[in-house]
DNA sequence: CCAAAAGTGTTCGTCCTACACCCATGT
DNA sequence: ACATGGGTGTAGGACGAACACTTTTGG
């Protein structure tokens, strides 16, 4: 806080929040964007955001926009950075904390989206975008590309129940390259972390893979005696 | 951008930022703070900060900051993240982008810090803060943890030239633990990111240690190309 | 019976860890 | 001569990378 300023003399500033939103599809990293609303830029491509109101912190309102936008509570969230730029936004001077949030693509509710206009674009087939959100974007897929490495963020984008292959295809989407078959099953299970399931997923082959469930439980217990999930 | 709500319609909210600047002195890991000068909470201590003005970033504002205390431009800043609870700062709704700051502590002005009333004090003995500023401090000595291991930022805590046992100083600082000599020079002169001057430091040790600089032009190439620094 | 995906072990090299002694110098 | 910190090498174990074939089953 600075020297001799009381607070009644400093400038107010829009805050807004925008959501980086991944979801995986099909073999395919996805992202849902929507055509905006307002003006300037009135129907061009955008993130889904807004403006934190009084009562709020910036994570509710991301919240709440999430669950206006996908019918979705509880879904994993996280701050990317701050936008500041005095010129962002040519609408008025607004700063803008990115948040990314990655979500289950089987689960959120398809009518909700579709009635607020908003779509999934394959991560490399993004339309350009209003502001500096392809700037979000991409700072957005350098960082899940960095934690997805260190942490066990893969799970937020499957369904709670996947196989082996469905989970190597996604870190291969994440990291744009082929994976071992064979190591990469043999480091997962050696953490000890996957709970194999009697079921099978058929959908994918005529063999058939197993199913599993992440062990959350198990993962914060292990975390907090200094475990480092790496892939 | 929320749908159907134009920019006037919207609060607008005041944004500081706030620096937890480190600095290392005689193997101790510090933290310069000052005594607040607005109610309320005056006198007490303080993040330095500022709120940010209508034709600054949040960048701009903390570089702004980090001169007049220290007299320094230049310093090494990242962002943490943003503090915005609604009810953080009972002087007004104010959110804050945090940010830490990494400062050679022979380099900065030391009469500016004192005529601005701000003090170092060791990470490990801290008082009480205003606000959520110790919360701030926790969360940056978690980043600084988590970041010196993977990218070459205790170089900017020591002098240009430096020995390897300095540096070996300063991690044991920052990790709180003790690191093998051997395993640690090792490491580092692997590297090949450290350049040997032909003169010593006497300063610690009769025999005197080698000083080195830090290769920053390497690096940035060695980085670019997929090479990944970690300790 | 064939196509298509699931599942399984071993070897080799690299990197991390642990560990103890000699060197140079100022007092 | 001695106290103090600077500087050096090696051996063992753990972990990551590369690599090919068998199994299951629906059509």
């Amino acid at each position: 806080m600075e020297v001799n300023r009381t607070y009644t003399e400093q400038h107010k500033i829009l805050v807004a929040t925008d959501c980086i939103v991944f979801g995986f599809d099909e073999g395919v990293l996805k992202l849902l964007v929507f055509k905006r609303r307002i003006n300037p830029f009135m129907g061009e491509w955008s993130l889904i955001g807004s403006f934190v109101d009084e009562e709020e912190s910036v994570t509710e309102a991301a919240r709440r926009v999430l669950l206006q936008f996908t019918g979705l509570e509880n879904i994993f969230l996280k701050e990317l950075k701050a936008y500041s730029d005095v010129d962002r936004d040519p609408g008025a001077r607004c700063i803008s904390i990115g948040q990314y949030a990655l979500i289950r693509i089987n689960e959120y509710d398809k009518e909700q989206v579709e009635r607020h206009g908003a779509k999934w674009f394959a991560v490399d087939e993004l339309p350009e975008m209003v502001l500096d959100h392809n700037k979000m974007i991409s700072d957005a897929l350098d960082r899940l590309k960095e934690k997805a490495r260190r942490k066990p963020l893969g799970f937020e984008l499957l369904p709670e129940k996947f196989t082996i292959p469905q989970l190597q295809n996604l870190y291969e989407a994440i990291y744009q390259r082929k994976l071992d078959d064979r190591n990469f099953r043999k480091k997962l299970l050696s953490f000890g972390l996957l709970i194999k399931l009697d079921e099978k997923d058929k959908t994918s082959s005529k063999k058939g893979a197993f199913l599993y469930r992440f062990d959350h439980d198990k993962y914060k217990n292990l975390e907090e005696s200094g475990f480092n999930f790496v892939l």
